[in-house]
RNA sequence: CGGGGUGUAGCUCAGCUUGGCAGAGCGCACGGUUCGGGACCGUGAGGUCGAAGGUUCAAAUCCUUUCACCCCGACCA
């Protein structure tokens, strides 16, 4: 490739920010501003400038190749939807008012599509008449809107935000299957391709089938999910969905008489467990909880938390919200802090988490202000409605797949794999007609990612105090030319002649040619984070040496021109860059 | 939507308590000196102080209303 037109920095829209802006506060919006590749339009709305902008390219391109050769075909649908499609799956009155309504001249009403399910789901049902024309997989790069409450974390939580979306349409359940074995394969090539860091995290490990959906986490500190994962096996799991099974239990100790203590002023669970000097471990922690219709109480472990999630599910209630101190007093008619399940029975519906159970001469509270129980013990003391998985995932947890220790960590959701199953075919009636002519309606999968989102991620992933460190897959440039003397005509002709040598043996490089000081032009090449930096001085031009810095490492090697642009393609497609 | 906070020059912020000429640093323009990690000197441009109303001789400053934005929570990708 000869004739390429080289890019001068004078001719693009580089505009850093030496401070950082007054309303970003994590590293990716904070950094993504500053580098000059995002600016604020709105809350949650923003324009990619064209440094931002190319990184983005380069994450759809590789989402692009990878769609394809998993199978996929793509197509373009609008951002405004009727609400009609709505209304036929019954999601225009459950979406709430995240979604985006408009209405026409004619007051006829839209919205804008927060996701893409019913959309497609028409195509198909229009299109598509018989099982031979299946499987299908098709998807588009495009806008999504969703009007947050809050938007918040720059491009992490927008309320604009670009996505690809795939949705596969099979006759059966063994074809949606494939369909989805597919998605996962070409999501751990794109996110490896794109130089992230990342795990595939069970979301969904209690539906039965095991494995139904799946995310796709970036581990970044600033991740809003915490994640559990096993140190010796595959297990990833949100940390708010991880099952927690019950510990091999040691012999159950002899139970002692039951014994009611005096414990003036101690309404938490360290209070107690300090006051009578005994691991917060024996403690039964009861929490009140007000749902739908009535009270409900629930046992944990003092030493644990209650998972809220899977308290909800149990429940199958719409409300659920911690009860107040007047709660507690009223509806429980329970002085706070003190609360317990001895002599509980009949007066309030009580659950136990699984661990509970083997709990045995535990301390709980009394039921009256300043007293607990010591050797509490199930059975004898107290009965409960149920015994169920309701308490939250912690670090140090046994593994459910291996039992060994997990680990915990912070992502940022990027992407994600669900089986919708017939639930928008049966809806909106998206049949076909199978082998024996039967109608049966489309089974369907979406296999969504956040490509503004994935952005961001690598940001939150890939930086330091200096900048961004982008993996060159997704840079904007893989390499920059700095001249160190700009006004020197030797030198600039060096860089200019260099620069288009790297880009003709295709590598992805900008001229910095602007008429700045080189520490000026050092700390944006910091800040955007060009993968190398290539500097030429004045003596370039006499020993034919060029420095290259490698932005990751901070590694500095000397090398002849001339050989510069073979050995940065070698470098940089057979090295793992920038791990 | 609940709680908290902030709106003053392109950016970061001071000034507001106690009303009295609208400020600093950075950036920008021009001239000069510089030129390997955000140079220096000089000159200059740039602001309806978020908006509306009120109090006052006088409002960036006090009062009311409103809008925008940010943070925590709830919710969510």
């Amino acid at each position: 490739m000869k004739g390429n037109k080289i890019m001068r920095a004078t001719e693009t829209l580089i505009s850093t920010l030496r401070e950082v802006p007054a309303d970003a506060d994590i590293v990716s919006h904070q950094l993504l501003l500053r580098s000059g590749m995002l600016r604020k339009v709105a809350a949650g709305i923003y324009t990619i400038l064209p440094l931002g902008h190319r990184v983005l390219l380069k994450i759809e391109a590789i989402i692009r190749e990878e769609m394809n050769r998993a199978g996929g075909i793509e197509l373009l649908m609008p951002i405004i939807q009727p609400a009609e499609l709505w209304q036929q799956s019954g999601r225009w009155d459950v979406y709430g008012p995240e979604l985006f309504r408009l209405k026409d001249r004619h007051e006829r009403s839209f919205c804008l599509g927060p996701t893409h399910e019913e959309l497609f789901t028409e195509l198909v049902r229009q299109e598509i008449r018989s099982y031979r024309q299946l499987p299908l997989m098709l998807y588009q790069i495009q806008n999504k809107y969703r009007d947050e409450r809050r938007p918040r974390f720059g491009l992490l939580r927008g309320r604009e935000f670009i996505m690809k979306d795939l949705y596969s349409f099979d006759i059966d359940e063994n074809g949606l299957d494939l369909s989805y074995r597919k998605m996962y394969a070409a999501y751990n090539r794109i996110f490896t391709r794109c130089g992230l860091d990342f795990r595939v995290v069970d979301a969904d490990p209690g539906a039965i089938g095991g494995n139904d959906t799946h995310e796709f986490m970036v581990m970044a500190d600033t991740g809003e999910a915490e994640i559990v994962f096993c140190s010796a096996c595959d297990y990833a799991a949100d940390v708010e969905k991880a099952p927690c099974p019950v510990e091999s239990q040691t012999a159950p100790a002899a139970l002692q008489p039951l014994q009611r203590v005096r414990t003036p002023g101690t309404h938490t669970v360290s209070e107690v467990a300090e006051y009578l000097g005994i691991p917060a471990e024996q403690v039964l922690k009861i929490l009140m909880y007000v749902t739908d219709d009535e009270p409900v109480a629930v046992l944990v472990r003092g030493d644990r938390s209650l998972n809220e999630i899977k308290l909800k599910n149990y429940l199958h209630t719409n409300v659920l919200e911690i009860a107040d101190e007047e709660d507690i007093a009223g509806r429980f008619g329970l002085p706070q802090g003190f609360a317990g399940p001895v002599g509980l029975g009949g007066r309030v519906r009580l659950l136990a988490d699984n661990e509970t159970k083997n709990l045995s001469n535990a301390v709980a509270g009394a039921n009256e202000p300043d007293f607990h129980y010591r050797n509490v013990n199930y059975g004898r003391d107290y009965q409960v409605e149920d015994f169920a998985d309701f308490r939250l995932a912690q670090e140090g947890d046994i593994c459910p797949k291996c039992g060994q220790p997990l680990q915990l960590k912070r992502g940022i959701e990027i992407g994600q794999l669900f089986k919708l199953g017939t639930k928008y075919s049966k809806a909106m009636g998206a049949n076909v007609l199978d082998e024996s002519g039967r109608e049966i309606a489309v089974v369907m999968g979406c296999y969504g990612i956040g490509v503004t989102r994935t952005l961001a991620a690598a940001v939150e992933q890939w930086h330091d105090q200096d900048g961004i460190i982008w993996p060159s897959s997704i840079a904007p440039y893989e390499a920059v030319i700095i001249p160190v003397g700009q006004h020197d005509s030797l030198q600039a002709d060096l860089a200019e002649d260099l620069c288009r040598q790297l880009t003709d043996s295709g590598i992805d490089s900008i001229y910095d040619d602007r008429p700045e000081r080189p520490g000026v032009k050092f700390k944006d090449a910091d800040l955007i984070g060009y993968p190398v930096r290539i500097v030429i001085n004045r003596d370039s031009a006499t020993d034919g040496l060029v420095e290259i810095k490698w932005r990751a490492s901070g590694a500095v090697e000397r090398i002849p021109k001339d050989t510069a642009a073979a050995y940065l393609r070698h470098k940089l497609t057979t090295d793992d860059y920038p791990l």
